[in-house]
DNA sequence: TCTGGGGTCCTAGGACCC
DNA sequence: TCTGGGGTCCTAGGACCC
């Protein structure tokens, strides 16, 4: 059996851990720039605020039923996740971390009564943590995943709902509409649509055939899943990421390129950091940027380079200014814009690198060693205690009006108890 | 005025080999 | 008019996830 435990509502939660007075009322976050909502409660979804809806559009029904806005505070929903999982390796040795607010658990061996352990882990969540959480129990991970929705439909579950004999999941996947369930997205709901399947259970009764030629290898692993058949691994260790990617969207349109190269040095900066947290070497990166898809009136300009790495790098002074080289190469004036990123792909394991027969030995250590520094200095005294001239104050170029503190992970943050 | 960010897996088809 | 057969590797793009 597999469990699931996924967050509800999960930055729009966390949010409310510090502000009770929030408990009840619409709040929603937002993405970067304050741009879209990207996570909402209860009370926002039920106002019609869709997922993803930009800000301006939705302006009227957040004024009018007074909805707290956040801005996104990462630091906070990071060590809030931690937590979860603490609480969570409780239950099993077994966790797969798959986002931020999710977790699959392998409950191999466990002897339990299911429906009162899924309904203990959520409990177990909300006491420690405060965050909601609804844990689905299954035979599949597909099904764990329907599982867990249910508890959010029925709060009489208590946040926990075990479903493993076969009359009662057809009786669940009769009912649950085939665009919910997980790896079926919006381009094969519109395929099975026009074929008349609608349910879960539509989709589990197709012949196994149609669903491999239609949607090739994941749907018909999706439909063994819905019959009952395990078909998607557990992962228990967390794998290398095969590439690292840091973007965003400017407040205001760049034209200039020397500003233009700040901000893609403080994103090169950021994807080192992430390189060398996971202990790998890139053997390419790529630096694009682009201007504002959504103004088609004027001239749109969309540009990247690439830069090898034959040896493999993840040293901050080899990387950062290559990818300031870059950003020079592909600018171009005259236009503005309004997004940019860089992209380390083709990642090698730093333990698994063999040395070329020409690299200068003594002069690859001493630089390891530097960014080994610059990695400890920016630990201790936090993110851009230490950067180069070519980041400027290290800020990128963004706008965040609804921050709410670090209550976490942040000395001046963490919330005074008044006796 | 204002429109997110970061990933994975799979497949078809092209390039190339003998 | 006729124009081999069988295979591998790589890449771009599609689809999906949160």
């Amino acid at each position: 059996m597999y469990a699931l435990a996924d967050c509800n509502n999960f930055y729009a939660s966390c949010e409310r851990v510090f502000r009770p007075e929030l408990n009840g009322k619409p709040i929603i976050v937002l993405s970067n720039n304050d741009g879209c909502a990207v996570a909402r409660s209860n009370e926002a979804k039920a106002l019609g605020i869709p997922m993803g809806a930009p800000l301006f559009k939705i302006r009227e029904i957040v004024q009018a039923n007074h909805v707290a806005v956040f801005s996104g505070n990462y630091p906070l929903y990071g060590d809030m996740s931690a937590r979860i999982q603490a609480v969570l390796r409780e239950f099993s040795p077994l966790v797969e971390q798959y986002s931020i607010d999710e977790a699959f658990l392998d409950l191999t061996g466990i002897k339990a009564d299911f429906d009162a352990y899924a309904k203990a882990i959520s409990a177990r969540c909300w006491r420690d943590t405060s965050i909601p959480v609804s844990v689905g129990i299954a035979p599949t991970k597909t099904l764990a995943k329907i599982a867990s929705k249910l508890c959010k439909q029925y709060p009489k579950l208590q946040g926990g709902c075990y479903m493993h004999r076969p009359q009662d999941i057809e009786k669940v996947l009769r009912k649950f509409p085939v665009a919910d369930v997980w790896g079926i997205g919006r381009r094969s709901v519109k395929k099975l649509d026009l074929m008349g399947v609608k349910t879960a259970w539509d989709y589990a009764q197709l012949p196994e055939e149609t669903v491999r030629k239609l949607f090739a290898l994941p749907g018909w692993r999706t439909q063994q899943e819905l019959r009952g058949i395990p078909c998607i691994e557990f992962e228990d260790l967390p794998q290398d990421r095969q590439s690292i990617c840091v973007s965003r969207s400017f407040s205001h349109e760049i034209k200039d390129s020397p500003l233009l190269a700040e901000q893609v040095a403080n994103f090169a900066e950021a994807v080192v950091e992430k390189l060398r947290k996971q202990g790998s070497l890139a053997l390419e990166m790529a630096v694009f940027a682009f201007t504002n898809r959504f103004k088609e009136d004027t001239p749109q300009a969309h540009e990247s380079r690439v830069v090898e790495f034959p040896e493999g790098e993840a040293d901050y002074r080899k990387i950062v200014p290559a990818a300031v080289r870059a950003c020079q190469e592909l600018y171009r004036p005259g236009y503005g814009y309004k997004k940019a990123g860089v992209v380390v792909t083709r990642l090698m394991s730093a333990s698994a690198f063999t040395a070329s027969l020409f690299a200068d030995d003594a002069a690859a250590q001493r630089d390891a060693q530097l960014s080994g520094v610059i990695d400890s200095i920016n630990r201790s005294f936090g993110p851009g205690a230490i950067r180069f001239g070519v980041q400027g104050s290290g800020e990128v170029y963004s706008t965040r009006e609804h921050q709410s503190p670090h209550y976490t992970t942040r000395w001046e943050d963490i919330p005074k108890v008044k006796l």
